[in-house]
DNA sequence: AGCTTGGGTTAGTCATGACTTACGGTAAGT
DNA sequence: ACTTACCGTAAGTCATGACTAACCCAAGCT
């Protein structure tokens, strides 16, 4: 649940980007975020659940209505799991840019 | 391609995952990563395809074989977007812990 | 030249999951 | 109590994609 596994693959799918970058607006009901996304409410409260198992949403309830808003957790998970290689990341570009310039010095590289 | 839509999902599948982890410890054939790994060969080249359309992957032809490494480019897109949330998650963190707190002292919430 | 090694591609199978329709359940309004 | 509004769940359909087996191609070696 810290994964960011679950985080992860729940981003992967667009409509559920729409549902998550709509909340990064304010918080919303189900029914309000269904009317403006081209799904149906069903399909919209399916995926705030996933949403919600991953860490990246919360859920109130409020009257009737159960009003969703952007939880830190699931995008502090992801973004702890990319920290992990950007220094590896940024040493392999390096070490990339240090072969091409020996490759342009001599025509070769290791 | 500097959208993150691709790294997103490219990221999602498990053993995707998997072969990229394996490059963050060290450039690497397609051979060696299947060896590494509970897939067939044919199944890491796939994925590798996936991540290079991505940007989270370079490779460089080093005689018959074919050297797979990170690219910090895709790496950069998922953070750019990440950020891009960053501050209103915690806002929304902000809020819900006010909130709390005027709950626990009311018993009672907006 | 042939042989071997290492990779990408194709075809086809199978599982996962995104979606809608229909239903059940709860909270407020009359 | 009945109705309305809002939401979650179940069942079923359909598309996407992950995987293997088989094939083809290029580079190095004898």
């Amino acid at each position: 649940m810290t994964n960011p596994s679950f985080a992860l693959s729940a981003l992967a799918d667009p409509t559920r980007r729409g549902v998550f970058e709509r909340l990064a607006s304010g918080s919303a009901s189900v029914g309000e975020i269904a009317a403006e996304l081209p799904v149906s409410r069903p399909a919209v409260s399916q995926h705030l659940k996933i949403l919600k198992e991953a860490g990246l949403v919360l859920d109130r309830a409020e009257g009737t209505r159960r009003v969703y808003q952007i939880d830190p957790a699931g995008l502090g998970a992801i973004r702890a799991w990319l920290d992990q290689f950007w220094a590896i990341a940024l040493d392999a570009f390096k070490a990339k840019a240090e072969g091409e310039e020996i490759a342009a010095r001599k025509g070769k590289h290791k």
